[in-house]
DNA sequence: GCTAGCACTCTTTTTCTTCGAGTGCTAATT
DNA sequence: AATTAGCACTCGAAGAAAAAGAGTGCTAGC
């Protein structure tokens, strides 16, 4: 299966010059660059295109890499490529601006992705299922209180609740022990009909506000697991010359804008190499990405979350700086989040966690 | 300026075939629908176009309404369609499941609005400016504890912070009285660098601390004036004849998938009527959206917010059933956030506000 | 094993033609 | 005076035919 010298330079050219240009490749184009002539060029390319590695559109057109010249260019012959200092420093630039809420912050990587790549990109986070690690009840006035979660995720979660009968600050009080005593440390499918009941068995005259800090509790549990999910620039497939049919456009742009439809086709099966996962054409799930080609790197998010940031776009994408720049927004994410070289000021050392909400 | 009847019966017809077909709309094609024969539709139509509501693309094609000729359809000839149950079913139904979080529930607006109208749609609420209500400090232990605030609009923002030294619960029940004492009820531009070194002064040994929670104050009133603003659905535009030109899909998509670009420009100058506002092309203020129409409603979110939704397409929009649509839909979001008629379980008196945040 | 040359293939581009919907005008009709 | 029928004319859209051009595969010579 090993390929001659000249031949793997001859396809990656090829691979290039498409990815470049969008046009089949033809033999002429190349001589110059290999150093023989065209028809050396075109028995080579010919033999390529047995072996699987190359396409005609037809007779008598230039060639084009298939997915599999895809993939060997992916995994042996591209070259590592380095970001610009003016690319690292835009990147470094927007992740400095480090945002609070993880919601927010996907949509700004995505973005920052996207307009980096110029390819529709999408961001998201993938967290540990948590518990409630304390409960904190602030009463406000007689029909008011907050219940305030610390989760074992270290974010924090709350909720005023508003009542339209009057409670006492010590009823408050009661409810506070019950729910550190009985629903801290317990995951999201512990919390059973049997614990709540049991715990209003327990709650005296506060029964009836056990039902909703449980409800409460288990909304914080289900978010805290649900997995944020942002796409971006999903408009700049357009400006791709594979998508110029409208009607393929439409079609891609559907899939990639429902987040949850892409979420589930990307763990694609895929060799991972550094990090970076690419799927090429038809070794993606998804029948609507069939034509495409998905790169997706992961980071570490902290707290043992684990996030994903990803591009698509054509098969004929350009993977080396697609992957240089994927790897290096992933490793200043894995940083800001996760790293232990934080940067100096005292906001940083003292600000873990915010929280913010609104009915 | 005044129209006879037949001029707007004709006007009609050819706004209404236009809106249905993209295609002009000749005399021949009308000679049945008004009763007369396409001769008289002719002088009719010629003198339409001399008085500028009508257009033709050329010489010898039919017509097409202009700018003026929308507008006055908007204004005075289009007929207030009702909803099928089917379509008010569905709104309900989508309204019925209410998200917490405004962010999300702008989002779920956003999207629905789309996919009922099948354009493009943004949904945004305006708040007004907020001040701190109260601030509760939790102390979690010695390195660690919780700040909540109760804004004046009923939300909820807390942060974690986390100390590299230790502190005592007293001091932070300090911070506590200092911080309700002197940054309660003050609004954004009011929290000046002499407040933040007044009340440092006044902090003995928590004096470091002042800063960290000053800002987070800050950061939560600057959050909660931010108007979150979504776009759904920015790939419907693709399935519209006029966008099938990839480089006006492009550039249009490109405006509006950016969400402040949006923002700037739509408080347009336009009449508004039983509460929606429609710009038609030329009227509009943004240059990407001179062939353009943007329809638009506005809902009472409660607690003195307002809310926006709206639609882009084409000129040739179809503006009777966006328009029923848009009423439907800002109407039930106004029920939802600010009525008096809401639903009875428990869950829904009790629960009011929520707060989620992570880093 | 490489290269030059050449006939052949097949798409793309261009040009030319045809077709037809729709108009504007005029003259006849009500 | 308003309406209608009739007709010549315009102008884009669609189609056919022709020309151009890029690239191949093959053969023969170096």
């Amino acid at each position: 299966m090993d390929l001659s010298e000249r031949k793997k330079r001859i396809l990656t050219a090829v691979v290039e010059s498409y990815i470049a240009t969008a046009e089949p490749v033809g033999s002429k184009a190349l001589a110059g660059q290999i150093g023989c002539s065209s028809a050396t060029i075109r028995n080579e390319m010919s033999e390529l295109t047995a072996m699987g590695y190359l396409e005609q559109p037809h007779t008598s057109a230039g060639r084009v890499p298939s997915p599999a010249g895809y993939r060997l260019y992916v995994n042996e012959l591209m070259e590592r490529q380095k970001l610009s200092e003016a690319e690292a420093a835009a990147i470094n630039d927007k992740l400095a601006k480090k945002q609070r809420q993880l919601d927010q912050l996907m949509s700004e990587v995505g973005q920052l992705t996207s307009t980096m790549t110029q390819y529709p990109a999408y961001a998201m986070a993938v967290r540990p299922p948590a518990a409630v690690k304390r409960f904190d009840f602030i009463y406000v006035d007689a029909n008011t209180f907050i219940v305030v979660a610390l989760l074992t995720d270290n974010t924090v979660k709350n909720k005023l609740v508003h009542l339209p009968f009057s409670v006492h600050q010590e009823q408050v009080t009661t409810l506070s022990s019950l729910f550190n005593a009985n629903f801290t440390g317990v995951t999201d499918q512990e919390i059973t009909g049997d614990l709540i009941r049991s715990t209003e068995r327990a709650a005296g005259d506060t029964y009836g506000l056990v039902a909703v800090v449980a409800s409460f509790t288990m909304e914080c549990l289900a978010a805290a697991k649900a997995a944020p999910m942002r796409v971006a620039g999903a408009s700049q497939l357009l400006s791709q010359p594979e998508f110029r049919d409208p009607d393929k456009a439409h079609a891609l742009m559907n899939f990639i804008s429902d987040g949850s439809r892409l979420m589930n086709d990307l763990p694609a099966v895929a060799p991972e190499q550094n990090g970076l996962r690419v799927t090429i054409g038809p070794e993606n799930l998804a029948e609507e990405l069939k034509d495409s080609s998905v790169v997706m790197a992961s980071y570490d998010a902290g707290d043992g979350m684990r996030g994903y940031i990803g591009v698509v776009g054509p098969t004929r994408m350009d993977y080396s700086s697609v992957a240089a720049k994927l790897s290096y927004i992933a490793a200043g994410l894995s940083r800001l989040l996760a790293g232990s070289d934080a940067p100096a000021g005292l906001d940083n050392k003292l600000v873990l966690k915010e929280s913010e909400h609104h009915e």
